[in-house]
DNA sequence: AGCACGCCGACT
DNA sequence: GTCGGCGTGCTC
């Protein structure tokens, strides 16, 4: 009996495939086998066997598998199935765009990129040749020639380097490499391996790095870290998921060791999640320190042939313990896993923006957890509302920690109205006076300072100059974004025009608009200001010359202040800061983002976990317009639980996650006409489906128009009653209804479920 | 996504 | 008279 596979493909289409298995593969093809398929007209690629059954389909001719990868060895685990099914119900995309997001590059092969497929890492070695062994032991002499000195050399140095015994032993294996090194000479070389004295032979070494140093236990744990430990394992037995909410620096590295150490004695598996790749390799050095060569870093900037080793090693029989991983090491296949670990939960890289599947990497974490019997521990210092809320319901576990390692003082924090200080005029650039006092202070002390500024795409702001009022959506709690073009104000959430008022409805004045100005301006400010202290900028466009020259020269006081954009705020650890400026917090607040608050105490917080370690209290300087914001007032007094109340209650208003769910549909086309009238029809079946209330848009979004494409954006708030296969349905029945009837010729459709 | 088929402008 | 532009249609 014939039978057949069911095969995901990497292309962009919703349903597997299915190809005859013939004869001289039976067998062989079974569930997680990689294959190798014709496909389309004239092409070839690889798919993943989902299953093995042996009903025809009908109507249509099957073509036959081409071949079987690694001899029928499986590369995708049954679970991770399950995971990729979730992740493109949930996040709705094709099985091939999560096969894609997967597999390494080298794992997947097709017909018109196999020169970039994997090949294992090999190395030369060199042994005894044929004529030696035969005669051995033997005098060397009597195996060269007179003339052949040199051969000769080479021999005897082979025999130092392979640390030949007297008893006959060899006791190191010795590359070509090192022998070739030594003695510069490829003729005789090329001659002791013709005369059958030294031959040569492949090793596959792989790429992956091996740690050389000496691992050591832990570290013992302090009072408070002991009993947040004891605290998970009691949330654990009744919760899969926990939440650790613990301050900046409360040493919360060390509980996830102790965490990790637990789960490998008993022989299972730990994820550890980190959101920005810069931090792994501090956080790796740690860990290593304890795992030694029983963990594994997976990360984007990895190469292909290194994720292909790890996947290769993780799906086998002797995978490592520990991986530690940005987002899509959660993609990996893992044979026993017991823990999941996402640290900065809260963080928005967690989510994948663009190319399908647009995955949280943090929920996606969850999932894959929860279908492994893994437990998941997130942890943050400012955790995301979503997550608080699940843990404040009950749905999770919630351990705290209040205070930082070793009863560092929280630093003190001063906010500083700008609106007051410009019409004193006491500003000098874009430095009040309490901050420039606070700098040379600290420089004269011997300490540093750093500063951060936030320039992300702040620049279309209405704002007023003169009592820091900005101007916002009415429906959608956002603030507008100004466009030259037209002179008026939208909103990127509905879509909605608005014309700047003339003057500020706040305090009549006549400024609308916001100021600009880049980290290089403020460095230009400091040089002037401060003239003998030695500067340094970190942000992405001086980030390309080595940010981590720049983050270890002022770690090592070669630098006394840093002025810095997002970059400065993760993770570092600076022990000499003296003080942290935040040069104007109204450019974090006002973003357009309805999480725009959230992110504010998020990015602040952690920026002024930089001030203050050992030894003195640090101090944080917020220069704000708005100094009144309740977000300031909270920051400062650290009350977390307040402003999960408030940033609640401003969700509830106006139905914002967690009280509903967003889905944005984005639709694309080359014509401007039909981007506007497609997704005005879709947008329309929409409101007929989820509530004319809950459909936001269409808008077009400030970047016009990217790569000759007109972008449009629909946002959806699902309420939380829909779960997410009804959800997918019918945003996809709108879609479809739109491609039967009307015209989407040209017009391409996607989603983004929970976008950041 | 890729790749082929197919129908209209400037070139050996 | 062809080479090649990218519109659209299909992929077990």
């Amino acid at each position: 009996m014939d039978m057949y596979a069911d095969l995901m493909l990497p292309v962009p289409l919703e349903q597997l495939f299915t190809y005859r298995i013939p004869q001289e593969l039976s067998g062989l093809v079974v569930p997680g086998t990689r294959v190798y398929v014709p496909f389309g007209k004239n092409r070839q690629v690889t798919g993943i066997t989902v299953r093995v059954h042996s009903c025809k389909p009908e109507g249509c001719r099957l073509k036959d598998i081409i071949s079987v990868f690694d001899g029928g060895r499986t590369a995708v685990l049954p679970k991770q199935f399950e995971l990729f099914k979730w992740i493109s119900d949930y996040y709705m995309c094709c099985p091939g765009d999560v096969m894609k997001a997967a597999l390494p590059g080298g794992l997947r092969p097709d017909s018109r990129n196999e020169s970039r497929s994997f090949k294992p890492k090999t190395e030369t070695f060199v042994r005894l040749g044929e004529k030696a062994r035969s005669a051995w032991p033997a005098n060397p002499d009597s195996l060269f020639s007179k003339t052949a000195g040199k051969q000769k050399e080479i021999f005897l140095r082979y025999l130092e380097l392979s640390g030949y015994a007297e008893d006959g032993t060899f006791s190191r294996a010795v590359s070509k490499r090192l022998l070739t090194e030594t003695c510069q000479s490829p003729t005789a070389m090329k001659a002791l391996q013709n005369n059958g004295i030294l031959e040569f032979f492949e090793v596959e070494t792989g790429r992956l790095p091996v740690f050389k140093g000496t691992t050591s236990a832990p570290a013992v744990l302090n009072a408070v870290q002991q009993q947040a430990l004891e605290d998970i394992h009691r949330q654990f037995k009744s919760k899969d998921v926990c939440l650790l909410h613990g301050v900046t620096s409360c040493g919360k590295t060390e509980i996830y060791i102790h965490l990790i150490r637990e789960q490998l004695e008993q022989g299972r598996q730990v994820l550890y999640l980190l959101p920005e790749i810069a931090l792994t390799t501090q956080i790796m050095h740690r860990l290593q320190r304890v795992f030694g060569n029983d963990m594994c870093v997976c990360h984007s900037r990895c190469s292909d042939n290194v994720r292909v080793e790890v996947w290769n090693r993780q799906a086998g029989e002797n995978p490592y313990g520990l991986v530690l991983g940005a987002r899509s090491a959660v993609m990996l296949p893992f044979r026993n896993l017991g823990l999941v670990i996402v640290d900065e939960e809260h963080e928005p890289s967690f989510k994948q923006e663009d190319p399908a599947p647009r995955y949280h990497g943090r929920n996606t974490a969850i999932m894959l957890a929860t279908l492994c019997g893994a437990k998941t521990l997130l942890g943050s210092a400012t955790p995301a509302i979503e997550s608080y809320c699940n843990a404040s319901v009950g749905k999770y576990g919630l351990t705290s920690i209040t205070r930082r390692y070793s009863d560092i003082e929280m630093p003190a924090i001063e906010i500083v109205d700008t609106v007051e200080m410009s019409r004193k005029k006491y500003m000098r650039d874009m430095f009040s006076p309490q901050l420039f006092n606070r700098i040379s202070e600290a420089l004269s002390q011997g300490r540093q300072a750093i500063l951060f500024h936030n320039r992300r795409g702040y620049a279309g702001v209405v704002e007023c100059a003169d009592c820091g009022w900005v101007q916002k959506c009415d429906c959608c709690d956002v603030s507008l974004t100004y466009h030259k073009t037209g002179g008026n104000a939208t909103c990127h959430y509905c879509g909605r025009h608005y014309s700047v008022p003339p003057i500020c409805p706040e305090c009549g004045g006549h400024s609308l608009k916001g100021r600009i100005f880049g980290t290089e301006k403020i460095e230009e400010a400091v040089r002037k200001l401060f003239p003998g202290a030695r500067t340094a900028r970190l942000d992405v466009d001086s980030a390309k010359e080595g940010y981590e020259k720049i983050i270890l020269d002022f770690q090592e006081g070669r630098t006394d202040i840093l002025i810095g954009t997002q970059m400065v705020s993760k993770g570092l650890d600076f022990g000499n800061v003296g003080v942290v400026g935040i040069i104007q917090a109204d450019s974090i607040m006002n973003f357009p983002d309805f999480r725009a608050t959230e992110r504010a105490y998020q990015l602040m917080s952690q920026v002024a976990g930089r001030a203050g370690r050992k030894g003195r209290r640090g101090t944080v300087v917020i220069q704000t317009r708005q100094p009144q914001a309740p977000v300031l007032q909270m920051l400062r007094s650290g009350r977390w639980e307040d402003f999960f109340n408030s940033q609640m209650e401003e969700r509830r208003l106006f139905n914002y996650p967690p009280y509903s769910r967003l889905v944005n549909i984005w639709i694309r086309s080359r014509d401007m006409n039909a981007a506007d009238s497609s997704s005005a029809a879709l947008a329309s079946s929409l409101g007929d489906l989820f509530g004319k209330e809950n459909v936001l848009g269409p808008d077009s979004p400030a970047v016009q128009r990217v790569q000759l494409m007109y972008l449009r954006k629909i946002m959806v708030k699902v309420s939380i009653g829909t779960g997410p296969a009804r959800t997918r349905a019918m945003i996809m029945q709108a879609a479809d209804c739109l491609q039967d009837s009307g015209q989407l010729r040209g017009v391409s459709v996607s989603f983004d479920a929970d976008p950041q």
